[in-house]
DNA sequence: GATCTGATTGTTATG
DNA sequence: CATAACAATCAGATC
């Protein structure tokens, strides 16, 4: 599919501090298999790496990221699948509020 | 129906 | 406190 043809990331390569939602209660998506994976890799690289910074070590990240198998994402994309059922609940709240909603229970 | 875009997620360190 | 490379994602909007 050319969908993915071009990376939008690529084409912008810039992020003019970009805000403003549209959805009234943003039903914020889940986290990407690269959160995790930084979550737990985040410590490694920063253990062989005490002086990288921040650019030193998202760079390391994601050549190591590249460099693990797909068996090794697995553990990664399943606490991301995981999270996303996290998000399916936002999600449903998303949609239960955006439905017409007569009564609203409460929100904190 | 298929395609695209935008918004979001988390890490680090620093001004 | 926001920003910046790094990567995924995916759900909604659009045609």
């Amino acid at each position: 599919m050319l969908g993915r043809t071009y990376r939008k990331a690529a084409e912008k390569a810039e992020k003019p501090a970009r805000k403003g939602k549209k959805d009234p209660n943003a039903p914020k998506r889940a986290l990407s298999a690269y959160m995790f994976f930084s979550q737990d890799w985040r410590e490694r690289i920063k253990a062989e790496n005490p002086d990288a910074g921040f650019g030193e070590v998202g760079k390391l990240l994601g050549a190591k990221w590249k460099e693990l198998d797909d068996a090794e994402k697995k553990p990664y994309a399943d606490q991301a699948a995981r999270d996303k059922e996290r998000a399916d609940d936002e999600k449903a709240a998303y949609d239960n509020k955006k439905g017409g909603g007569s009564e609203e229970d409460d929100e904190e």
